[in-house]
DNA sequence: TTCCAGGCGTATC
DNA sequence: GATACGCATGGA
């Protein structure tokens, strides 16, 4: 990874990016594509810091970034320092998991703001992802901006209706309301075990096995963690019927993403 | 109209 | 602990 400063952009080199398969793969709901066809840029979101990112030639554009987010935020986020070449080129010795990375060699996992995943992924349950975007964006214009729980404070269910989430409504609130007792303090129990984190998530009404995964691989960066889903279920009893092997358990939620986009968009 | 969507809570055995 | 069923909403 290297980038230089031209203007007020920053033009980053990088291997193993692709932004559609990166931002439009299931992992966030806050990009939107503005280029057409092969011209790829997104705007978005990390929390409340706004980017415009493009695909050029050789680089991606970021534009109007100054380097002190790009650093504190966007190479984090797009996790910059860490080498997909060498996790592909493990995970590669598997065959399902040779065709799944050369299908999609581009994904990353995004190192997602932990309240934000949790909060997305309450929303996401038995939901498509249209869906999804939808109340997200009309959670952020509620309260302009994806809010931070502490600004949700006391929230009801009725309060939250004009988001439209069904009955994910009461779960948000839940969440909400744990958060700001500080019966859960996410910077906390980012540190303890994987088992425990789960366990502490899942008193949050609303929140299971599947997704409080999604809560620590997208929000906490546990890239062992493996989301349980319909597709990877169908992933699994095809493929792994003894469960992955032993040398990709340590990568298993990059596995699971290379797989689970495979599943649903490959062949 | 019916079915389904990156599940989970609840009831029941 | 395993298995069925309902759940809000909206698009196909």
């Amino acid at each position: 990874m290297e980038y230089l400063k031209q203007g007020k952009d920053i033009l980053l080199k990088v291997s193993d990016l692709d932004l559609d398969e990166t931002l439009d793969c299931g992992q966030a709901f806050r990009w939107e594509r503005t280029g057409i066809g092969p011209d790829c840029a997104y705007r978005g979101y990390m929390l409340n810091t706004p980017l415009h990112v493009a695909a050029e030639k050789d680089h991606f554009r970021f534009y109007d970034t100054d380097e002190e987010t790009f650093i504190n935020v966007w190479v984090p986020y797009f996790d910059l320092e860490t080498d997909y070449s060498e996790i592909k080129k493990i995970l590669s010795e598997d065959a399902p998991l040779s065709k799944a990375c050369a299908y999609a060699g581009g994904i990353r996992i995004l190192r997602q703001d932990s309240w934000e995943a949790l909060c997305s992924f309450i929303i996401s349950q038995n939901n498509n992802i249209p869906r999804i975007k939808g109340i997200i964006g009309r959670l952020c214009e509620m309260y302009n901006g994806f809010p931070d729980f502490t600004g949700m404070k006391g929230v009801t269910p009725d309060d939250l209706a004009p988001l439209r989430a069904g009955f994910r409504a009461k779960y948000i609130a839940d969440c909400v309301s744990k958060l700001n007792s500080g019966e859960i303090v996410l910077e906390n129990i980012k540190e303890l075990p994987t088992e425990e984190i789960r366990k502490i998530l899942m008193t949050i009404k609303g929140v299971g096995p599947k997704v409080a995964d999604c809560a620590m691989l997208y929000g906490m960066y546990r890239i062992d963690c493996v989301p349980m889903d319909v597709w990877m279920k169908r992933v699994m009893e095809q493929f792994y019927p003894e469960g992955f092997p032993e040398f990709v358990l340590p990568y298993a939620g990059i596995a699971q993403q290379y797989l689970f986009h495979y599943m649903r968009t490959g062949t």
